[in-house]
DNA sequence: AGAAGTCCTTGGTAGGCACCAACTATTGGT
DNA sequence: ACCAATAGTTGGTGCCTACCAAGGACTTCT
């Protein structure tokens, strides 16, 4: 975005395209945010999942999240570093990890959600609280209803 | 998206996630729609732009869509031989052209506003009529709130 | 006329995302 | 002991978005 855009209203009329536009938006001052911390994107997912599914080996982390094996692998080499996650040999097969959340990856899930909520505040600026509850709220049906066919 | 996922909870939470994600998931079943068009997004968008504000040059195009200059002479590469634009020299200045819609034009820009249609009844299938239209009364209210700082 | 600025173009950079093939180490089944 | 399957890794592809630098053609200002 170089310039301030007037978009034709045609565009305008397209949920899909604001849809697109401010979940943009979103996920760059997402990043921007994150970076600050060290972490990206997908790395602050499998902190959370790691943190609401209890420790995992990377096969299960990808299958969860969506993303694959190979891609798992960037995201170990920024979060094992870093002391994030702890991760060692599954003793009883130990061809898998098992990969777990550290006090720090806690702590460190815990500034970036702080971050998602100053996000949301600044994204949604225009909106009051009760419209932003409800947004999210059909954003969440929305999305329930899109999962199931997420392949297609 | 190779798999079905399982989000954490965390994540569901956070407004912006959900945002891209169902924007993303828009953006690529419109980008697959408009494909069989043989036009892309911005190819959309520079019909929609020529249709609602007139011919224009192809800075002011830019500038209104917030596309770089550089990346749209891209697009006219696409739109100029489909004959779905006509672009001639700017006869009182003579470094611009003037790109205009043609008939065609305007018959593939209806035709992506119909798959655009489409695209959000199969986006948005878990919402009813009404859950649509104020889906998109807050999108457009909080994209409203973002654009004049769209450049922060 | 000369300098400075504008419009378009070419070509290159950078990042993010999604995906795939092939390899090693290890496991379980027979 | 051997074979098939699995977990993780490496290295590579393709696509898309955004951006920047430089140059040729043309205009405007002085």
């Amino acid at each position: 975005m170089t310039e301030v855009p007037q978009l034709p209203p045609s565009l305008l009329g397209i949920t899909a395209f604001l849809l697109s536009k401010v979940g943009i938006a979103g996920r760059r001052r997402m990043g921007d945010r994150l970076r600050e911390h060290g972490i990206g994107l997908w790395d602050m997912a499998v902190l959370a999942a790691l943190r609401d599914f209890g420790p995992a080996s990377q096969r299960e982390l990808g299958a969860r999240l969506g993303i694959d094996p190979s891609d798992l692998v960037a995201v170990m080499d920024t979060l094992v570093p870093l002391g994030l996650v702890e991760r060692e040999r599954d003793p009883e097969d130990r061809r898998r990890y098992r990969v777990a959340v550290s006090p720090e990856g806690l702590a460190t899930l815990e500034a970036a959600l702080r971050e998602a909520g100053e996000v949301r505040d600044d994204l949604l600026a225009a909106l009051d609280e009760d419209e932003r509850a409800s947004l999210h709220a059909l954003l969440r049906k929305a999305y329930a209803g899109l999962e199931p066919r997420a392949r297609a």
